[in-house]
DNA sequence: GGAATAAATGAATAAATATACTTACTTATG
DNA sequence: CATAAGTAAGTATATTTATTCATTTATTCC
């Protein structure tokens, strides 16, 4: 049918513009648009679109797009600066701060975003220093035992740490 | 709890390396590393890391971590008021971090300097994270109610914030 | 045009997921 | 220390979503 295609670019519009948070209240949104489907179709219709339901920020579901989707990092295609680029690395209350040689700071926070560890809520970089902001209930120690499965060389820079 | 960050580092681990189709199979995966929790538990979990169900190419469902989902075409209509580069925000103790579309991250620490809110310490920015440092005496909900009457609209960016 | 085949859809229902409510336990606070 | 406040998680259930099955509507190919 053609006006299933209609449907489909509706679909999509309304959600590029509208929050809906379930195939409910997308399904009384079409009908303003006069589209009068059932739930079923419109389960059919998203899957095919490749719609994802997800939770915001603030704790309510979405239908989203796939374009629409938030990638945080990890798709950076910058080439991995090695991290023995590292010259230290000290703790300050939720604070990591890691020095590198001069001018690798962005390449190191580039490579660890890319890593994209779930203890790490940010980092900003300057020219040899970067600091990583630990997320609140992740342990230094989560974040070290972490690191060094990704990086096993960089134990004799890692201070000792205990579990807080 | 501990055992909740490892839990959610084992789900991060498992969708990454697994194909996952549901909270069952999720549960099923998570007991073979000794995780042995309810479907209520890993709903919320999957909430609170903003995992998503997509059907992938082959039509078949699929837990995907936000970071893995491929942006086919389309691209985020943005409009022109700096904070609006925002994607989002988080609290880790007295740091904000503020995550920009890539290359906004200046612009945003520099709106936001300008505005000289009193609970704002000071800022630094990287590419497309910034971060802020909290007064010591300003709650994140100061922080939260200052910045919304200045940017409405990014209420929908903003964590629930309790006041401390 | 009409039989054969495929596509689209709804109704009913199964399956999957989210949440209200409760309890245990931990952490602050006076 | 005691009480409050917050967090985590299970149980039971409500809500939401996917699918099966039947029917209708379109498409293809003689």
């Amino acid at each position: 049918m053609e006006s299933k295609t209609k449907r489909l670019i509706a679909i999509r519009k309304i959600l590029e513009t509208d929050k809906i948070n379930n195939q409910d209240a997308l399904q009384k949104k079409l009908k303003e648009f006069g589209f009068y489907y059932t739930q079923a179709t419109l389960s059919r219709d998203l899957k095919f679109l490749k719609v994802a339901k997800i939770a915001d920020v603030i704790g309510e579901y979405r239908l989203v797009l796939p374009e629409f989707i938030n990638k945080t990092e990890g798709v950076r295609v910058e080439k991995n600066i090695p991290l023995d680029k590292i010259t230290s690395m000290e703790f300050s209350g939720n604070i990591v701060v890691i020095r590198t040689f001069p001018g690798y700071a962005n390449g190191v926070a580039s490579t660890l975003d890319s890593y994209n560890f779930y203890e790490i809520v940010g980092s900003v970089a300057g020219d040899d220093t970067l600091m990583l902001v630990l997320r609140e209930g992740s342990s230094r120690l989560d974040f070290v035992n972490r690191l060094i499965t990704k990086e096993p060389n960089l134990k004799e820079i890692i201070p000792v740490v205990k579990n807080y």
